[in-house]
DNA sequence: CCAGGTGAGTTCCTTGAGGGAACCCTAGCA
DNA sequence: TGCTAGGGTTCCCTCAAGGAACTCACCTGG
């Protein structure tokens, strides 16, 4: 399909896979470590673990001898933008009791949100703010 | 679990949600159009619709008698943010022809992508820009 | 030096969700 | 009065997810 957001889905679409970034970014990195935090199946956390690792959204290290872990590449990590802001909108919209994990941006200090933003002028960037154009890679 | 991931992942974590978000988002809004644009099937397409109306992300209207369309709640509305950032990594990393579809901002009248901005100084906010800290919805 | 533990998976069986095609009901319309 | 379109249901079948048990290599203590 002609459509980044279903060439996105592809990678990361199925339910487990955004979890398993979530624990790789959050330290959690070794299969044992994933499958009990997610309790998702050891099968399905093996398939799941190679597709990514095939996508090169993770890497997989030898630590020691026949033992690996994950780790986010590049790909990865940028991918863990879109976590962030499914966060915002789980923080917002689906968590009575505050929000469970918060972030401390480095650059200032203070404990903050994201927010989205134009590239191109700054300003606020959200689904009213813009229309939609047929792009080169349109069918 | 006590995740605002996990949390946003119940409500449009199965692959077709995100993919029905937009074409509710693009204006395609009704039943048939929507089931034909994705080639998903007429069942799942049934239980999905109700799914994300029962959640309060869409909202179901008739527009002419037993004539029923689809639109974007403020929640859903607001979902269609986590769909922007997925278009910026799929045109990114996967556009090998570049992107298939293009954003014109409003306020500045260019074609632009979005950018994620710290909400307390402005500055750049990514995955590598923070620390993680328990909220006080942590278990 | 061998028993037990840990890490990292495989294998096998069973159940449940997704796909496909056909069917249904109502409203307009010629 | 039959035709078509919209908006779904129903039924069957397949295939992927879950669960539990098994494997194999390395390490560590007694």
């Amino acid at each position: 399909m002609t459509c980044s957001i279903a060439r996105t889905l592809d990678v990361i679409g199925e339910p487990w896979s955004p979890l398993i970034l979530r624990d790789v970014y959050a330290g959690i990195t070794r299969f044992d470590r994933i499958q009990e935090d997610l309790g998702i199946s050891r099968k399905v956390l093996t398939e799941r673990l190679k597709w990514l690792v095939e996508r090169e959204v993770l890497e997989r290290r030898e630590y020691a001898t026949n033992r690996y872990e994950y780790a986010l590449t590049e790909r990865g990590t940028e991918l863990v933008e879109v976590l962030m802001v499914m966060v915002r909108w789980g923080d917002r919209w689906v968590s009575p009791d505050g929000p469970p994990v918060l972030y401390r941006h480095h650059a200032c200090g203070q404990v903050s949100h994201v927010e989205l933003t134009c590239a191109h002028c700054g300003g606020p960037m959200t689904a009213k703010d813009i229309d939609l154009l047929a792009g080169p890679g349109s069918s």
